[in-house]
DNA sequence: ACCCCTATTCGACTTTCGACGAATCTCGCA
DNA sequence: TGCGAGATTCGTCGAAAGTCGAATAGGGGT
């Protein structure tokens, strides 16, 4: 898959060295308070030379910007009061698209992290990473790097786990799937023979079925695996933040 | 509307002073190692005796308690691996009544809230708060109070279908809870069974008071049920967290 | 002490579930 | 026309689920 915004190249005062005294410009933006300290500290220890300023909002974001255009990084929470989702990032690489971004999110699932990516950013970084990995991740990136977590493959596939139930629903016949969504609603077999007017024996030979190939092994599991597909529908973790 | 689990009073050392020397134990629980070491500073600045340990994950919490059973306060994230949603927050809760649980959760959904103190919370605090703001609201909760942020209004009404339900659910026993948790797992009774230590006979009878509290005729209805108040807590900003 | 209520436990019995084998039917293809 | 693959249908039988009654244990209240 092509990305479909070049990452800008963070060279930070262009015709100067990499490493001596540069005075770094940085911006964290991320609305806990609490959080964007610890990651000033974490950037602190890694830099000498290094101006970091905090946005609580997306408008605080955008105001340092405009008020100070030659930023050097911006580390970027998603979640932030006034962005939903990619909108933020989005809105950064068209508004400034000469500013490194790196997304710090909660969210580490692989098909979030490749949007990222896809949208322009030059790094992701799960806050779910220790201190010290923090930091390496960063001073990569900073060194030009691309980074992102070790796990992901970006080539790969969006979500395999639901993608797999996808393939397994996408065998079931037509009655099959009737069946699937009355079981769905809690119904009996006896309650889903009748509407559906044939005998009990052949709704539990469809639910057999079913079973096998969702690869489960009681209707309440494929209750569980086929509630799975219809959240599953928005993208990331609904109910992962917290 | 009533607390339909009364919060445990938060009392460390019953018979000792409040706030001289007491050897305060509390856990944080939070899957971000950066937060934890910010949160873990902001309390440490606010209470002199004071034995921190962290948990990354739900396990790490249950190993902890399990092993220290004296806690006098956890400080819960909502969105820990091996967690969903409020399944954690009930979890400890039916796990052990006597730990009071202060809910930490970037999610600042007066719903979400008002939820979470209904199944027993000692207080509620979101990441978004600032230092100063979170020090003095757990100080409160440490004293006793019950701290929600202050716009939230605790008097208001969920919709009413959900309410019915939550109202349900908050009738079950503790071994009741555990059940239907492993339930929604898609567990067998005699695999519960073992997990739990007691015989299947014992098992059937802890589902059929489920089935009856809530309302329902089966297992699978039940676990749907469950599903719905997971699900139904987060309506929108479904592609939110970035 | 007593009583009452609840939580937790369990065994016996009935109902439902689910696997297995098999029959019928449809449809495409040789 | 005949043949074969898959969908749909059905009966049977062992296993799982669920109901009922009951025993035990702890916790308030009087």
């Amino acid at each position: 898959m092509m990305r479909r915004m070049a990452a800008p190249p963070i060279n930070p005062r262009e015709g100067a060295g990499l490493t001596e005294a540069l005075q770094y410009r940085l911006v964290i933006a991320d609305d806990h308070p609490l959080f964007r300290g610890a990651l000033r500290e974490a950037v602190a220890g890694l830099l000498e030379q290094v101006d970091i300023a905090e946005a609580g909002t997306y408008d605080e974001l955008v105001e340092l910007l405009e008020r100070n255009g030659d930023v050097d990084l911006v580390l970027l929470d998603l979640a932030m009061p006034g962005v939903r989702g990619f909108s933020g990032l989005m809105y950064m690489r068209a508004q400034y698209p000469g500013v490194p971004v790196i997304v710090v999110s909660a969210n580490d699932d692989p098909a979030a992290i490749r949007r990222c990516m896809d949208f322009g950013a030059s790094g992701f970084i799960p806050k779910t990473l220790g201190v010290d990995a923090m930091r390496t991740a960063i001073s990569r990136i900073l060194g030009g790097d691309v980074w992102t977590p070790p796990d992901v493959d970006l080539t790969g596939e969006a979500d395999a786990a639901s993608a797999e139930l996808m393939a397994r629903m996408a065998t079931l016949t037509p009655q099959q799937v009737r069946v699937l969504m009355m079981l769905s609603e809690g119904l009996l077999n006896k309650q889903i023979a009748f509407q559906l007017g044939v005998s009990e024996a052949t709704v539990k030979a469809h639910v057999s079925a079913i079973l096998q190939k969702l690869g489960v092994e009681s209707r309440t599991q494929a209750v569980i695996a086929a509630a799975k597909i219809e959240a599953g529908q928005w993208p990331q973790g609904i109910a992962a933040e917290g």
